[in-house]
DNA sequence: ACCAACTCTCACCTGTACGTAAGAGTTAGT
DNA sequence: ACTAACTCTTACGTACAGGTGAGAGTTGGT
């Protein structure tokens, strides 16, 4: 009988499924293997090694044999990079502020210096936010007018004559993410 | 008096300052060069040639000596790849939309499948959207934690105990942003 | 001792969207 | 004809975020 060496470490959407043969060493110890901590955060192994390589991440420990261990807070730091990812940071971008952070004494001038950043990143979100509405209202706009053409159009229509198309009511002009489609 | 020979071209953001010397024989003509097309909407040369490449944007003609010469419609075709890049499309993406749709005889059924693509779109934008706001929230959050350090905080304190900060009002927990930055 | 699962360190590969430069040719004004 | 500005093709380079594989070593249960 094959009792299987699994390090069981739940990952963010899984079943309970597996029947828990045995309790990690690492876990016990409260230090993570690159392997659990990859698949708590939802990344790959090669990830990981990727962050530590650009300098976002280090182990807390290596074992005997160089596995890398990891505090709890690392779920912490790599849930923070694939925020600030998602935010538009690069990998390298985040390294600048965790090395003017590690470089600054004083807690209070650290706070200071990662608000800047915060702030200007802010502001990006938001002009992306705004960025992202229109164009959810223009997708929008074009997949109503795309429906219409199901009552409005004739088999027999082929598409270049669809930028001067006057069979929908009202006879409107095609939205633009229709009309560059059909261009040319 | 050296007259310069210059494609004025009104780019998107730019202040009326030359003189307009010589209105374009092409522009007269109704056709751009790659040069004009690339400045009325903001690209690049190369990157207007990039699209050529995969397929996405054709001259109407060229020139005797090979220049490529565009119709206004250019103009239309460029912007939508601009929008749907910003909506997460990538090059490649566009161009199946454009194979898809050329290799499609009638309109409806080239409405109906460029409709499926612009759905499929729409929903990732709306989770892109969704995760933007969460993050800007969570920025929102943190720089609103960093500024009460500002007054909270003292100068001998060290970044090494952010983490378990207890000199903000009621004491809140530091936002995830500002732990993963302090953490480790 | 043996084995499966896991991890290690290179190191090269992929896709995306261009940037940049070289060397040659074109266009139109003078 | 001369010239400045523009364009052509070709081709190599860059930045980003990993993927993939090789060959070797580690870990812990039986």
């Amino acid at each position: 009988m094959a009792t299987v060496r699994r390090l069981s470490v739940v990952s963010e959407a899984e079943l309970a499924q597996e029947p828990e043969v045995h309790a990690l060493e690492e876990e016990t110890a409260g230090l993570l293997q690159v392997g659990q901590l990859a698949k708590i955060v939802g990344k790959t192994v090669r990830a990981i090694h990727l962050y530590e390589d650009l300098g976002l991440l280090r182990p807390a420990e290596r074992s005997k044999g160089r596995f890398r261990l990891y505090e709890k807070d690392a779920i912490e730091r790599v849930r923070w990079i694939s925020k600030l990812q998602a935010a538009g940071f690069s990998l390298p971008e985040l390294r600048e502020i965790l090395k003017e952070h590690e470089s600054t004494p004083t807690a209070k001038e650290a706070a200071r210096r990662l608000a800047r950043a915060y702030q200007a990143k802010l502001r990006e979100v938001e002009n992306k936010l705004r960025e992202l509405r229109r164009i959810e209202r223009e997708l929008g706009a074009s997949l109503a007018y795309l429906e219409a053409c199901e009552s409005a159009c004739d088999e027999h229509v082929t598409s270049g004559s669809c930028p001067s198309c006057d069979r929908h009511r009202d006879r409107p002009a095609p939205p633009a993410l229709v009309l560059g489609a059909f261009a040319q």
